[in-house]
DNA sequence: CCATTGCTTTGACATATGTCAACATAGGCG
DNA sequence: CGCCTATGTTGACATATGTCAAAGCAATGG
């Protein structure tokens, strides 16, 4: 257990997917995976939605805490559950509110695909 | 045609485009920034070429050498377009062929992006 | 010069996407 | 129950996107 293992990250709902983009050239079924989360990303409310939820304390936001992203607030659910369908957050209903928290495997994915070959 | 008008995902060439994902919730104009790199990977085509590409010898392709990824010529001419308006790749030509490469500052760029809290 | 090969641009088109208003649903509270 | 607040869903619409065929450029070699 010398190191860290992205291993166990290979069970979430994000897969474990690809090798680091520089390695090889991807399969059309890696290139379909990978691409479905950056393009989750790709939309600039997504991407603040997500950055508000990733960075909020705990891990974890209310709607209530994030929805201030300069678009209507049905707009805001519908790009929520764009995230959710990707895999990059889960949500929970408590009570009146609903928690938004980032996947725990994601990040370590997706740095997974950006390690940077020893050059 | 050396330069072309870029996305840049680096601020000039020193700072990255904006702090790991987790850090604080981006500004809107980070967000478009980085939303403009995630969506240019966001094509399961264009991934594959990016890869292509960055895991070619000596960093470097021909068209010739990354075009087969099961669309027409065009369009895999219009993708690698898309590329290099996002500041991913750049190209030039050497006699009959063209070559891409991937933006040296991209990819650490992007692994700061998720860059993973100490926790 | 013309023909050929490699790549890009243009034009057209079907589909996907982002957005909002209106409506629906869920839970708390009087 | 009935109302209010917090979110989600639907429907409609303008725009963006991915794709190919056809035409256009660029370099090379007859």
């Amino acid at each position: 257990m010398s190191t860290t293992r992205q291993l166990q990250v290979l069970q979430s709902g994000v897969e474990p997917c690809c090798p680091p983009l520089t390695e090889r050239p991807f399969t059309a079924v890696e290139a379909e995976r990978a691409a479905a989360m950056f393009k989750a990303l790709g939309d600039p409310v997504r991407l603040r939605l997500f950055t508000a939820v990733a960075s909020h304390e705990n891990g974890e936001a209310c709607v209530c805490d994030i929805s201030d992203v300069g678009v209507s607030q049905p707009t805001v659910s519908h790009h929520l559950k764009k995230l959710k369908e990707a895999g990059l957050l889960t949500s929970e209903r408590r009570g009146t509110w609903v928690f938004y928290r980032v996947e725990p495997s994601v990040l370590a994915a997706m740095s997974h695909l950006f390690a940077i070959p020893a050059t």
